[in-house]
DNA sequence: CCAAAAGTGTTAACAGTACACCCATGG
DNA sequence: CCATGGGTGTACTGTTAACACTTTTGG
């Protein structure tokens, strides 16, 4: 089970973090009249034990035809020193005046904070939550997990910060801490299941490339090899589509050169 | 956007919910020594504002050939006498040493608080978590939402007990309350995109079940008609690779009396 | 010229669509 | 016997898989 927690992990306490607790009953009252009021004190009062919450990113590239998800290195037990997936809490401010962020939001906050790249460069959306009891040893948390795809060219960047790496997953590899395989699995499914969804195939390729690239990358997905010809009439359909348009200029490969294409905004 | 509460809604402290704040640093140290204790007790000592975390359900059955969800009617502001998804508080105990309930029992005890129904014998699964800071008006609350497929045999036991009743979803009908429009439009989503996965089809008739009733049951759930002669063979496939068998007796309706099938466990 | 990779074509199998038809039953 | 609806067949179409072939380049 994770909690991603990150560089400054859990005994730094984030002046932007903490706050006061959780609806203290002396904080009970924004403007509210009428007989919504009693109750909305009492409903604030009422203290229910409520869990920590984090998110955590299954981010990806492709790069060199092989698929590679991005992992930070743990410096604080447990797990220290195992590979994890980059996550972060939720903001949640004082959650009755400050209700914090969206978690769509936080996940790219995370997303930007790991990698510092601008927020729309990368597809990203949820995938679901993990929240097993013991998932992480100290206490309990739910993690909110999300996936990602970075385009390759974004992808050498990221590694220029902090902690973060590209790791292959084509060879072998120490495991994640906490439940972070199994997220990873989970996420897998899905990169794989969306992988020619608009918005997500656009990421897999550099903004200019050629249609064995393309091929590559979907093979490096998808593990499974595509057959040249078979592919080539898709292809030629996303052409007929809008989906895709030529590119001027040739990819230099040593042999034949290849037409260079882009995705059509639209 | 949503947060259950159900009955119970938020002025009625459950015993069983309510515990010792989270992670009061005297409550830091079960038994764990060496270096790691430390770390442990300074990540429990520090307190993050917490979200409440619920857990919202979209109950789905076909009766009569007619998509039904299973709603329950809010008696408590906000929007109050509004109909809304079942849901729950996700318990957690004191986060420490007790670590509460896992998310999919947690989402399946709500469902046989709601129902009454027998684990088991409904399809149940995690959709996604929403989270957005204003969804519920008095403060912040993330949802887990599940969908789940009750049998038509079992629906009718539901609507005795207090407060949930299935609601078409073919007609015109009051919105939900809190974001739970939302919720259940990501819900049909993937009720409809998973209708015919193992699991979810055979939870959309009875146990024994004519063609034409699984037909129209798929009918009901995507809302377009299926040709009967295609459909036909496809439910030969089905036969062939041993999801359905033939079952003793025949349906009558007054017409030509149809065969009955059933799906086999494995 | 040759190897390698880009690009093109051909074919069979399969699944989906639309529609026509027969059969069994209750009234 | 007849209307209704269960059950069956057929022709057309589009997609996929498998594989052979041609073209273009660098060495």
């Amino acid at each position: 089970m994770p909690a991603p927690l990150d560089p400054a992990d859990p005994p730094v306490p984030d002046p932007e973090l903490t706050g006061p607790e959780l609806a203290g009953p002396e904080l009970a009252g924004p403007e509210l009249a009428g007989p919504e009021a009693a109750a909305l004190a009492a409903f604030r009062a009422a203290r229910w034990p409520t869990p920590a919450v984090t998110v955590d990113l299954c981010v990806f590239t492709v790069l060199d035809a092989d698929l590679k998800l991005l992992r930070v290195l743990r410096d604080q037990p447990p797990f220290a020193g195992a590979p994890a997936l980059p996550g972060g809490f939720l903001r949640v401010g004082d959650g009755i005046d400050d209700r914090g962020e969206d978690l769509d939001a936080a996940a790219a906050r995370v997303l930007a904070e790991k990698t510092g790249l601008p927020d729309g460069a990368c597809h990203l959306a949820q995938l679901q939550a993990f929240g097993a009891p013991q998932r992480d040893p100290r206490m309990r948390v739910i993690t909110l997990a999300f996936w990602a795809v970075v385009p390759p060219e974004l992808a050498p960047l990221v590694a220029a910060r902090g902690g973060a790496a590209w790791q292959s997953l084509a060879v072998q590899r120490p495991p994640l801490a906490f439940d972070h395989e199994q997220i990873l699995a989970v996420a897998l499914r899905r990169l794989r299941a969306e992988a020619e969804a608009p918005g997500v195939v656009g990421r897999l390729v550099p903004a200019a490339f050629s249609a064995p690239e393309l091929r590559a990358a979907l093979e490096a997905v998808t593990g499974q090899a595509i057959d040249r010809g078979n592919f080539h009439r898709r292809f030629e359909r996303m052409l007929e589509a809008g989906a895709v348009e030529e590119a001027p200029g040739k990819r230099i490969t040593g042999r034949r050169p290849a037409k260079v294409y882009r995705f059509t905004g639209g």
